[in-house]
DNA sequence: GAGTGGTCTAGACCACGAG
DNA sequence: TCGTGGTCTAGACCACTCA
């Protein structure tokens, strides 16, 4: 590893990171305002909230605009579970979450032909999803899919907040594959403004190809999932005859 | 999707995606210098560079310190497969690498007891992994397994580029589970200046612990990706009794 | 309306890379 | 050495939240 010059931001995030794991600043407590810590710190407002921003994408820190940075409660993470068992269930998290959906026709343009395998401007079915934990949006998800595999979704739907569905694919033919394809990023300033994240809050992007029997492509998913609170989690179990059963 | 009043540093890194994909700015191309682009949209230089660190993060645009931004080479890409295959095989990148390691014995602390589910300073083998690609270091490991279980590694050990083995577990218990988790933040200072990136450029953080039929930790690794440069993929294949042969 | 964070400016100074 | 990017300052102004 190599020893870096130590930079004020990381400096002033040590010593936060460290008062709050003491106790200093107890979860869910109000920190100073950034004008005070910069004061404290002497340093100037954009370097202060820099060393914020690192807290921040480690999820020990949340910023409310207008209302101020407060201390994390600790696992208060939500796990995107990758790696679908059922074909029915598309991804579960580990949360009870509020779900928004609005659902548009549109054609195929861009990129979606290539992701999805088919012709330009073939019809698809856009579904715009967003999850809500309490009433802060907590995760994006746009889903498409070849319009005649649609499934009859019911506009603005609330469904089982336990598990979200997105393809009810029942008498079709089965799943054969899932192509789960993780980056992180930094979000667009439309996916900030409607996550109502910082543009400066790295989100986890996944896009999801699901894969039919027939090699037909089912649907694709593209999600955001803010950084700060998002984990994926993938479990591959090996020599699937005999399952050991301790976690 | 809500619509965001524009902000100014959005607004340029569309002009700049718009332009590099036109083909104004080319592939492996210099851009103007930060001072030129900010005087050229008649903006602050951190204003400018913060238009630079999006089109960072997606990977179209590679900084080099001293030297100036450059348009990034499509496709350079680096994937990271999840989901062993082969117990020997730990992980595969779909390009050639340079990989440097240095082992070192360690007394288990702080997370790692958890981690690895052993008590607190129990002898482990620490393996300290960086990849480089070219010159640049490219991805950063750690990787930990109780000391009785660590392979024989020789020190600064250039193995196959190809693929990157990590425990060569041949006479032991078969892994029974492998368990990955990723999130998206920004990096340490330690891990910018490792692997010569920004500290505002987002890393997808990747632990993975790795279970044998007994129930027992045999490896726990936590991976340092960079976001512009690296996916992780993660391919789950349903019905594993028919294989549909196209991809 | 008072206080908070979000964005941006117009510089300064340092660290790095190439000639 | 010179031009580059990296970090930081000390403000300004706007947007949001809450009383």
């Amino acid at each position: 590893m190599i020893r870096p010059v130590p930079s004020r931001r990381h400096a002033i995030a040590d010593d936060l990171r460290h008062q709050i794991s003491t106790g200093h600043f107890k979860a869910g407590e109000r920190l100073p305002s950034e004008a005070q810590l910069a004061t404290r710190y002497t340093v100037s407002t954009p370097t202060l909230r820099s060393a914020l921003a690192l807290l921040q994408s480690e999820g020990l820190v949340e910023k409310v605009h207008g209302s101020g940075n407060f201390v994390r409660r600790p696992l208060h993470r939500i796990t995107y579970l990758g790696g679908v068992a059922e074909p029915a269930t598309w991804a579960t998290f580990s949360s009870p979450l509020r779900v928004t959906t609005r659902t548009t026709n549109i054609e195929a343009h861009s990129h979606l032909p290539t992701l999805l395998n088919v012709p330009p401007r073939s019809p698809l079915t856009e579904v715009l999803r967003i999850t809500h934990e309490g009433k802060m949006p907590h995760s994006l998800a746009c889903i498409y899919a070849p319009r005649d595999l649609a499934p009859a979704d019911s506009p603005t739907a609330t469904p089982s907040p336990e598990q979200i569905e997105v393809s009810s694919a029942d008498h079709r033919p089965p799943l054969a594959e899932v192509q789960e394809r993780l980056s992180a990023r930094l979000p667009t300033q439309e996916e900030a403004a409607t996550l109502r994240i910082s543009t400066s809050l790295a989100v986890l992007s996944l896009t999801r190809v699901a894969t039919d029997a027939t090699g037909r492509v089912v649907e694709a998913a593209l999600l955001v999932l803010p950084g700060d609170r998002t984990d994926a989690l993938f479990i591959t179990r090996l020599n699937a005859e005999e399952r050991t059963p301790n976690a």
